[in-house]
DNA sequence: CTTTTAATAGTCACCACGACTATAAAAAGG
DNA sequence: CCTTTTTATAGTCGTGGTGACTATTAAAAG
């Protein structure tokens, strides 16, 4: 390593940029704010801000997402760093890295809008396009490290409240991946997977729905999938 | 996102991290420098410097790796962002965030400690411990990363020449992942995995080891592995 | 009361994989 | 030269995970 000496040039702003999804209406959605300013004014961009000088970067990501969504308690979610976009010129204004995360919500408030931030909502997956900045990017990113983590790790109940049913957490597989899943067969794998879900005790059943009640099964304690819940491999797979 | 009118606070210096790692001798090695000033001083740390103002951290990783190792050519080497450290404190002189990479080399050249980088060796993995800052974290976090993806992309192959037989790259395998796998399943595994591997035209062997003279192979055009080669489970696995 | 929807139970066949045996072809050591 | 050792390679066998599928139950919707 070069000696601190070395160090002539101007310094780099650091930020945190937020993927911030969730489940609304069985369809994935992420939080999204307006621009108010130039550059990229009236865009739609990720959430996010500076890192203040006694934080890290999850610690800000952290603050921000409690700022952005108005909750109260964000100690609890899912927060993962996916990786940092440094290329010179990504912000035109100054030399900005961004150490981008993705947070998984179960439910969807409506963003409070809190502090100085511009209007902030909700919006489809396959609607947010044309993001400001490098927004796009990071974004397909989050989508790509989530939908590969479900396979591998409990990560599915994190978009999932305390309590759920089989279907719920089906759902968030077919969601992310955009896939059908055979019910009985989902149900199998899961149940046999040991720490994945645990039952409610009790016997509790979610009635108020369509259909039969479903039961209701808690996370469990496991964070690995061992085996995997593999994807299915894709109609048009390379020969 | 807040203004950047906000932004009234001392800045963050920008560097990168290598994690570099190679097999010599059927072992894990990792390619460290030897400090020469406080703080640390004379301890190992893991190559790395600053980001320059036109460069992204991927660009100052590659130049860095290329100045540590005197390698003449980096450009095809795999080179996997891993994270970013940005606990303040973690440089006791300065606010430092650093984005550490993981770099995997096939062959092991003895470093040239070029320019003014202090020593520079190979170290096994095993006896890299008490490394300046946080290094034995990010040392700690590129070996489960690179194990991690061992399984589930072709990753092996950037440990090996560009034409290798099964036996080394099980010995990938069995270097990083420390155990041992069965010789005729694995040669089957990875010859079913379209992609993979391919076998160099012409029959080519390799001749001069011990036994009989094994075939030799590419690396193939897939980049993940359908489905994964999963690693053996843990004996000491939780209920 | 019928239809619809979803949960749940169960069956069956295939195949990936672990465990294992056997054979071939080289070097090493007498 | 012959035996031992080492490694590559071929093949077998049984189990279990998984996809595909059918059937049943229990609720809401019409």
């Amino acid at each position: 390593m070069r000696g601190y000496d070395k160090y002539a040039h101007e310094p780099f702003a650091v930020t945190v940029d937020l993927a911030v999804l969730t489940l609304r209406a069985g369809s994935l959605h992420v939080l999204l704010v307006e621009r108010g300013q130039e550059p990229y004014a009236g865009r739609w961009a990720l959430p996010g801000g500076f890192v203040r000088p006694d934080e890290s970067a999850e610690t800000a990501a952290r603050r921000e997402l409690a700022e952005e969504t108005g909750l109260k308690d964000v100690s609890g979610l899912h927060l993962e760093q996916l990786r940092t976009y440094s290329e010179p010129g990504r912000d035109p204004r100054m030399r900005v890295v961004s150490v981008a995360f993705a947070a998984l919500l179960p439910d969807a408030p409506e963003p409070t809008g809190g502090g100085d931030a511009a209007r902030a909502r909700w919006l489809p997956y396959d609607d947010a396009k044309q993001l400001a900045f490098d927004h796009d990017r990071i974004l397909a990113d989050a989508h790509d490290r989530v939908g590969a983590k479900l396979e591998y790790t409990c990560l599915a109940t994190a978009f999932c409240p305390p309590e759920f049913t089989l279907g719920e957490l089906r759902q968030v597989y077919e969601t992310v991946w955009g896939t059908g899943l055979d019910r009985p067969n989902f149900r199998r794998k899961v149940l046999a997977t040991p720490g994945f879900v645990e039952p409610v005790p009790g016997g509790a059943r979610l009635t108020g729905g369509r259909g039969k009640p479903a039961a209701l099964y808690r996370a469990g304690a496991a964070t690995a999938l061992h085996p995997p819940l593999l994807r299915p491999p894709r109609e048009g797979r390379s020969a």
